[in-house]
DNA sequence: ACATGTGTAACCAATACGGTTACAATATGG
DNA sequence: CCATATTGTAACCGTATTGGTTACACATGT
């Protein structure tokens, strides 16, 4: 069981866009598709969900995806909501209706909740912390981009 | 997407026979079903996992399931990785074999690696940092237990 | 009008999961 | 030895999710 790779084709497509340049070639959905190397629907999709979390704008037909804030603005937690991977306070799944005529069934849930909540923000707030701007110039590096 | 009940089934599991007392009734996995409201098959698969963890110990055919270590040396983190809800390092599923022709394709799997391991070891550390112990204290206290 | 790109539904196959049934193997007590 | 209770494990099933594909309506710019 693992994070859906949504995610991590979510900031990919962010670093697409965080990297591209005035005068580049219109970046399409079908061109991030090629990137990626996926189906551009997928690439829409997803697209869909960053646009609803107001992430990136998109022009309608004529093609053209921008981001809506700078990169150093875009945290990868912002990035993982958008995509909705997990529901909010949801990453553990807690078997439901245990036993109240016994102790430990009646209150295994709350006595397990708050040490998974825990679990879940400390995993959150590594993600808040770390920005597209981090990946990309990671990426720049990695690749010896000159600018 | 969520990290299976397995998991929580487990710690129900492990707090049952933890706060089992001398003189109880013995805690078959029919019992434990019981109280997990769940098959009683469900419930030895799960003891086969911490069985195999080294975390409890089972008699074969005349039944009972014992811890092997006390409450307080037991780990969240030891379930979890006992019940193998998640592979080591693989919480966050990347998408694979993005285009290396293109500098983010190439890249983007290690930009983004460091980080999602930062991630998922945080929320393992909060695991590690609680234990058995402290989910059966609690169990008790909501319980008004008197043992 | 036409070409191009976006948006979305529907379909499909694969995978994981949790529940169930079946039954072999094992230990214990009578 | 036999009956009983319990464990261990395979196989099956239905459900949910995922990511890829196909189809096509809609929107824009030339």
């Amino acid at each position: 069981m693992q994070i859906s790779s949504r995610f991590s084709v979510a900031v990919h497509v962010l670093s697409l866009l965080a990297l591209q340049q005035e005068g580049d070639v219109l970046l399409t959905s079908e061109r991030m598709a090629g990137s990626v190397n996926t189906n551009p629907v997928v690439i829409r999709r997803i697209l869909g969900q960053l646009k609803k979390a107001g992430l990136v704008e998109v022009r309608p037909a004529s093609g053209g995806t921008f981001l809506v804030r700078p990169p150093a603005a875009i945290s990868l937690l912002d990035v993982y909501c958008a995509v909705e991977v997990v529901e909010e306070g949801q990453l553990f799944s807690i078997h439901d209706k245990p036993n109240p005529a016994c102790p430990v069934g009646r209150n295994i849930q709350s006595a397990l909740d708050a040490t998974l909540q825990r679990a879940q923000t400390a995993l959150e707030q590594v993600l808040a912390g770390a920005t597209l701007q981090q990946v990309t110039t990671d990426i720049q590096l990695k690749a010896g981009f000159t600018g």
